[in-house]
DNA sequence: TTTAGGG
DNA sequence: CCCTAAA
């Protein structure tokens, strides 16, 4: 997490590719925590009757995280400044802690969509050393910490290092670590869930270690296992080759322990995830679904706030995301790009007579239009006629990301580089690897050549397209 | 808000 | 794709 950032979002950021994360109270008691993460549809890992708490610890530079069952949904962020003090701080982990008093609890990943390419995702932008998660009972106080009934989503870590401690984890923790729960999609995802663990915790000297301990007293050093720390992901969702019957698992090793040098996922699939980040469009560009509407960095604006009052914390946020929520997909997508750290979002402001001027440094990202897009719109222009781009926009390309605006452009820009006189057109043929089928140039040249029809204004106008349009069903020739 | 144009 | 005027 950067110090000029929104907290919670960013913490958000550092889960992996998860760009977002958020607890949502529902109406019926059931919450549900989510996660949007790289990929065009959020799932949520729900059946959770009980609220997700989320604060910062000052003093260990870390966040804790915890869930009570009776709470206002609220987000706890509190004593930022020893965060923000601390220079050398580039990054807040993040842990995430779920608790439950529920016997056989367990998370019910849902997903709302097939995430085909839902590689290992990796925690690759992680200061070490700054990590602390400790659960916190239903039952006991919120001061208090120790559970009877936990479960702890757990890093997978790449270490073979970890499978030796494992061992040692195993004997430590027994029978105790005993979920692996699979999802029932067929995606055959499956999120770690190591039960009773008392608490995780990454070690802020030298040892550069994580410690998982699997009853909490004081004295940590009776209970607490320790194995090398190698940037692992928090939240480990990651996909297996079959589903599995992978009920429970009370083998320690049977969870997470992988060896670098014999994974699949190994650097090309972190440069690969990485720049399919870096590449992808803003998620509120691609369509308005609903996962995307809680967007806590919209409050990014005003970080220095969070820096000057203390209790801002709690209901500021809260009125923050719930404004978020009801912001509606705005072209603000640069500040959401917080992919790159060095890349910061400044609006360019200049200066002339006296007045000012303000325009996005960056503009979207170019998304080269696909044939299937080039058909719809030579359709939608078949269909609609010049003119009524929303009426093609909201035909054709109704759940995708182009605008009514950019799909004028496109179809200016195929007349103009299809329906030109063939003198200039020389050699066309030389990148032929994106040139269109000769079908729909043809197409595009008869729409274009249609003789310009008044161009009523408004659905009002006069489509004298169907006359043009040999193509039109005859219930639209009216 | 939507379109048309210019860049 | 962006920006702006105009409808």
């Amino acid at each position: 997490v950067k110090k000029d950032e929104h907290y919670i979002a960013d913490l958000a950021y550092g889960s992996s590719d998860a760009r977002h994360m958020w607890a949502e109270s529902k109406e019926d008691q059931a919450s549900a925590l989510y996660f949007d993460a790289n990929f065009e549809d959020a799932f949520k890992i729900d059946d959770i009757s009980s609220v997700f708490h989320y604060e910062l610890l000052a003093k260990n530079g870390g966040l804790n995280s915890y869930m009570t069952e009776e709470g206002k949904g609220e987000i706890l962020c509190s004593d930022f400044d020893g965060i923000l003090n601390e220079d050398k701080l580039t990054n807040i982990p993040l842990a995430v802690s779920i608790s439950h008093a529920s016997e056989d609890h367990y998370l019910d990943v849902d997903f709302d969509k097939k995430v085909p390419d839902l590689d290992c995702k990796f925690y690759d932008e992680l200061s070490v050393g700054n990590l602390r998660s400790e659960i916190h009972s239903p039952e006991t106080s919120n001061e208090e910490v120790g559970v009877s009934e936990s479960s702890v989503l757990v890093p997978r870590c790449f270490n073979d290092q970890f499978g030796k401690t494992a061992k040692e984890m195993h004997g430590d923790l027994g029978s105790k670590c005993r979920y692996q729960m699979p999802v029932e999609d067929n995606m055959g995802l499956k999120c770690s869930l190591v039960s009773d663990v008392k608490y995780v915790q990454a070690t802020n000297d030298d040892r550069n270690t994580l410690e998982i301990g699997s009853s909490f007293n004081d004295d940590r050093d009776n209970t607490h296992v320790s194995f090398p720390y190698v940037k692992p992901p928090y939240i480990s969702i990651y996909t297996h080759d079959e589903v599995g019957s992978a009920s429970q698992c009370t083998d320690v090793d049977d969870f997470c322990v992988e060896d670098p040098s014999t994974d699949s996922c190994a650097e090309t699939k972190i440069t690969r995830a990485r720049q399919r980040r870096l590449c992808r469009p803003p998620q509120r560009y691609l369509d308005g679904t609903s996962s995307l509407k809680l967007r806590l960095h919209n409050a990014k604006k005003h970080p220095s706030s969070l820096l000057e009052d203390k209790d801002l914390g709690v209901r500021s946020l809260k009125k923050h995301s719930r404004k978020a929520l009801e912001v509606k997909a705005s072209k603000t997508w640069a500040s959401d790009m917080e992919l790159d750290s060095d890349e910061e979002y400044e609006p360019v402001e200049s200066s002339f007579n006296g007045r000012k001027f303000k325009r996005n440094d960056r503009r979207k990202s170019c998304q080269p239009w696909t044939l299937d897009e080039v058909v719809a719109l030579v359709d939608g222009m078949s269909k609609f006629g010049p003119g009524q781009w929303t009426a093609v926009k909201k035909t054709f390309f109704l759940s995708s990301r182009r605008t009514a605006t950019d799909i004028r452009d496109k179809w200016r820009n195929l007349v103009k580089t299809n329906c030109r006189s063939s003198k200039g057109k020389k050699d066309d043929q030389r990148n032929n690897s994106h040139v269109l089928p000769n079908p729909v140039i043809e197409r595009v040249r008869e729409l274009a050549s249609a003789p310009p029809v008044l161009r009523g204004r408004g659905r009002g106008g006069r489509k004298l397209s169907a006359l043009k349009c040999p193509d039109m069903p005859p219930y639209l020739a009216e």
